[in-house]
DNA sequence: AATAGCATTATGTTCCGATAAACGACAACA
DNA sequence: TGTTGTCGTTTATCGGAACATAATGCTATT
């Protein structure tokens, strides 16, 4: 059992329940190939793994179907995995987050400090300095940047995607796409409809994200998007370790169901203001919360 | 002679080229070092490089000393190092520019395309991938992102900088730093007095760069700056290969005057109009370039 | 007091070959 | 015809030792 093929399951199993599959539905490695983006063998050993489980049945030369839907929750606990690049990601960021790490660090100290080795270390390093909060040192060493770490820093990120992301709904280039503003419903529908109380608060958190960054997608502007996802991706590490309220995580819903209902009646002016008034009442609320 | 040192040498010449400095200047080793960001000791193998080249004058015990600015000029000359990193990184980003690079690559194409070693390829992989215009697959193999590779692309950067930029003048956590803004006055007074002249395509942008960076950064937001940062890493990529005629340098350069003025009057709601303006000529200037 | 020179230490690089496993294509099955 | 099963090829990981060099603290010079 690989860290790829674990990751894949975790994948799976989160695509199983956000997209609220029935009872023996057939996976095809086709299928989640597209999803998952890499090539078949793999994602047979990861459905294989989901088989072990219980979660999906194996039929000979017929492929993999879902067993229980229920069984799903189970599956979802963490792999618990001291050495994993994911455990080691999420180490750094917490340790960066409790100012446990100093701003410049060398790769000799992290080795030590997490007993894994340099290229392991490198991984993690290259995927956190592609999300943009660490950065090599021209010489030596590595030198941490801008994170969500502060309440302050919340404020500054709810407001610039506020700016952003109304800026997206606005402008002349913003495709009505009825396909996926249909699609983004369907997910939120799902939430509305008790995925509030099913889902983790993780599996809340990326259909979020999803929300966000589909509407993003439909301004047409490629680096509109990508500011967005790189947005998100620094809220994830601090918004795992939180939990919301079931009011506040209903009212997120409504708010997006609203901001959907306004762009299929063609107004994006509306939207535009009611995402406005959602980022908002979200930077306002973090900023009274005591979080860090 | 390293990669490290020579490209330090390259640049103490921009600093001293574009900080006007006089004949005889002094150029101290921890003086450098604060602009620089290395250790002591590669500065003064990159001074050394420079006193070999006759930029610089040794004087034992006591230091290195600007010689004849004029000298410098010829110094900048590229190292035309075929396998440095720097030379790597520019002909990935031309192949890719001209569309002879595939979306989805694998290290070992690119190792032998080059004729590197795998970490060396990776070292400017890393880099590439903090930049955001290329992701490594899970699996195997890289796969390029969106970049600045079209006339449309353009003008969606230039659109999302207008509204970033504008806002983060307009932000009432804006602080105006007189002291930030003289220093951005100067650099911009030395190319109006010359500069448009004497220095290259590349060290104008790092001035032009330098000028916007600078005003994000007194936006008091760092997702903000972070985010100007990155487009400009993109731009930076496409433009040092356009050449600029002389009218738009200048144009530019009163631009930036006018935005400064505005700036130290207090009037931030003026120097946001004319940076909108600035960014939507320039957008629409390369909408019309053929450029690709 | 500030700066350069120097030596020591710690850090990071490079080069293997051996091993693992993802990819891609084709065959077999429903 | 679409899907799973299988296999050879290609691609990337891992570990260790020898080697280069960035960082740093101490000393000498002005």
């Amino acid at each position: 059992m690989n860290e790829l093929h674990r990751s894949l399951a975790d994948r799976i199993i989160r695509h199983i329940r956000t997209s609220d599959m029935a009872e023996g539905a057939h996976l095809t490695e086709a299928g989640l190939q597209d999803i998952l983006g890499t090539s078949r063998q793999p994602i047979r050993s990861a459905l294989g793994i989901l088989a072990d489980q219980g979660i999906l049945q194996k039929v000979p030369n017929k492929g993999f179907f879902l067993c229980d839907p229920g069984l799903a929750q189970a599956g979802a606990a963490p792999p618990a995995d001291e050495t994993s690049d994911e455990a080691i990601y999420l180490k750094i960021a917490d340790e960066r987050l409790s100012k446990r790490l100093a701003d410049r660090v060398s790769e000799n100290d992290l080795m030590r400090r997490y007993g894994i080795s340099r290229l392991a270390l490198r991984r993690v390093l290259t995927r956190i300095s592609s999300e943009g909060w660490i950065e090599r040192n021209e010489g030596r060493g590595w030198t941490f940047a801008a994170l969500i770490d502060s309440v302050e820093a919340y404020r500054e990120c709810y407001e610039l995607r506020q700016v952003i992301e109304t800026h997206g709904l606005r402008s002349p280039a913003f495709r009505l796409d009825r396909n996926v503003l249909a699609d983004l419903r369907r997910r939120q529908t799902m939430v509305a409809e008790g995925g509030w109380q099913k889902l983790s608060q993780m599996e809340l958190f990326e259909t979020n994200s999803e929300f966000h960054e589909g509407l993003a997608e439909l301004s047409g502007n490629r680096f509109l998007l990508s500011s967005v996802q790189k947005l998100n991706q620094l809220r994830r590490l601090v918004e795992y370790r939180q939990t919301l309220n079931t009011d506040q995580v209903r009212g997120q819903n409504a708010e997006h169901m609203g901001i959907l209902d306004a762009l299929d009646a063609g107004d994006t002016g509306l939207a535009a203001d009611l995402m406005f008034a959602h980022l908002g009442k979200a930077k306002d609320r973090k900023a009274r919360a005591e979080m860090f």
